[in-house]
RNA sequence: GGUCCCAUCGUCUAGUGGCCUAGGAUAUCGGCCUCUCACGCCGAAGACACGGGUUCGAACCCCGUUGGGACUGCCA
């Protein structure tokens, strides 16, 4: 950032995985920070890969990241860039600090320096690398690396966007491998050196990174470069409050999919997890980018609450148009055996349902009885609700329904007479009913559940309900 | 061990010295509604980690203690 200049440069945020694994609710919270302030100030996003350890990066987490990206409708201005497409650069950087004096070759050994480790850690010390080839001009050589030339003395200071001034003492930072011996960069290079060239303003990111800023920050200045602004977002914790981990249960963004979340519902959790504008809870992905900013950020660790996400989920289910429900709820009907389900009965059984599921997977399982042509019947259900004492009730419904039809309004009016009639109370007829129809003891309101099933299918049903009930 | 960060109901949080007998959300419990299950509505219970300061006054500022976390890699 051009801090030179008067007027407020360009906002320039990056998010900048690690292909090593699937994009979880950390990483996700992290991008849609750095999305949300870009969108807020006008600015751009980038999307960049960091794949410089080529053990651990696959082909198939990158696609399951842009994956994610898209489904949470995360879009970027520039990238996705490689990492691994940019070793010339970086190669050219640790040149440039070698030259200048910041940077060195260190001949030591992996062993050697995993001695040094385990002696120092044995002395209670603080086990940082000695500096052994700190002075020693050495060149390249095989299996040397190349260190950073830090100051051994000083502070190194910050202003934290969310965390406030942070210092660091010099001398607690050791000389950083900065090329590897099989000459590719680490992390720390590449991310700085990524930073400047793609003109990064802001750096936002998980407060795992606090320890590595002033390091990093140091390596700005050894390269002549500009300081970006920093921002360190606190974690985001499993139920037991350490750091989330698979342990937890769900936590790639992609999991959420599956088990019928919808992504507005994803987003707004996540952004609500250490940052809230007042009492708010609900926001629309305008709302989100009206409002947030970087002030309103928390500093403590959060654990992800699934019941509030769930929740909410269910909000976003009431409140989605019911063609795009319809389309969403579609992949997970199919493994019930509703592959081609009616679209006039589904459109019109959704508005009864969507108050009732908290996810696209309850939404297609309160469907399923509407859409099958002979829906499952629970054998506790029949039991209970379909036997001999219920058959004239049904017979009776049978009737009624070929003489008016099912019509809401005629039906409640009939089924009153009914009980009137029968001396029984609406239960004493809705249950058994629902069972027929439906094959279990919960639905939509029975009238409804009659309205939306038409006639021919009530008939039918009742039919096959009333063999039942005979036996 | 060292360095750094953090600390309000179970959980997410509001709160930036008086508006706080601490508000909202979620979860829990109770009630209403009712043909079942939900939704909705009403209500209950539930927190400023502890100890010192500063101040007329502290959840808010300072110090310490305790607790938690991160980092301490030729991972990112």
């Amino acid at each position: 950032m051009a801090q030179t200049d008067d007027h407020t440069p360009k906002v320039r945020t990056r998010f900048p995985p690690s292909p090593t694994g699937a994009l979880h609710l950390g990483g996700a919270r992290t991008a849609l920070f750095n999305w949300l302030f870009s969108r807020h100030h006008h600015g751009d996003f980038v999307l960049r890969l960091e794949d410089t350890d080529r053990q651990r990066s696959k082909e198939e987490h990158v696609r399951g990241i842009l994956q994610a990206m898209e489904w949470l409708g995360l879009d970027y201005d520039e990238g996705p860039f490689f990492q691994s497409q940019r070793f010339e650069r970086y190669c050219q950087a640790v040149e440039q600090l070698l030259q200048s004096g910041r940077a060195y070759w260190c001949h030591c050994s992996p062993e050697i320096l995993e001695q040094k480790r385990e002696q120092a850690m044995a002395a209670k010390a603080k086990p940082m690398y000695d500096g052994a080839c700190r002075e020693q001009g050495l060149g390249p050589a095989p299996g040397a690396v190349v260190r950073y030339k830090g100051p051994r003395s000083g502070n190194t200071v910050y202003n934290d966007l969310v965390k406030g001034p942070i210092s660091f003492d010099n001398a607690e930072l050791d000389d950083l491998v900065i090329l590897r011996s099989d000459g590719s960069p680490t992390y720390h290079l590449a991310v700085v050196v990524d930073d400047i060239d793609m003109n990064i303003s802001h750096v936002i990111r998980g407060d795992d990174h606090v320890n590595n800023t002033p390091r990093q920050i140091l390596l700005y200045q050894a390269l002549d470069a500009p300081l970006p602004l920093f921002a360190h977002v606190p974690m985001i914790l499993g139920p037991d409050k350490t750091k989330l981990s698979k342990r937890h249960g769900a936590t790639a963004v992609m999991d959420y999919r599956d088990l019928g979340y919808l992504p507005e519902a994803m987003l707004n959790a996540l952004a609500r997890l250490g940052w809230s504008h007042g009492d708010q809870e609900m926001f629309s992905r305008q709302e989100l980018i009206d409002y947030f900013d970087l002030d309103a950020v928390g500093r403590s660790a959060a654990v992800f609450d699934q019941d509030k996400l769930l929740r909410m989920n269910q909000r976003y289910i009431q409140a989605a148009e019911a063609s795009r429900l319809a389309e969403l709820v579609r992949p997970f009907l199919a493994p019930r055996g509703v592959e081609r389900p009616d679209p006039e009965l589904l459109s019109a059984c959704l508005p009864e349902l969507t108050p009732r599921a908290k996810t696209l997977l309850e939404l297609s399982e309160w469907a399923e009885p509407f859409l099958k042509e002979e829906p499952a019947m629970d054998p506790a259900a029949a039991q209970k609700f379909l036997g001999p004492a219920q058959a004239p009730v049904l017979e009776r419904v049978l009737a009624l329904v070929q003489e008016l039809g099912s019509a809401p309004q005629a039906m409640e009016e009939a089924f009153q007479g009914l009980t009137q009639e029968l001396g029984l109370k609406m239960k004493d007829v809705a249950q058994p009913v629902r069972v027929a129809l439906m094959g279990r003891t919960f639905s939509p309101g029975i009238f409804e559940v009659m309205a939306i099933l038409g006639p021919e299918r009530i008939k039918a049903r009742l039919k096959r309900a009333l063999d039942l009930a005979r036996e």
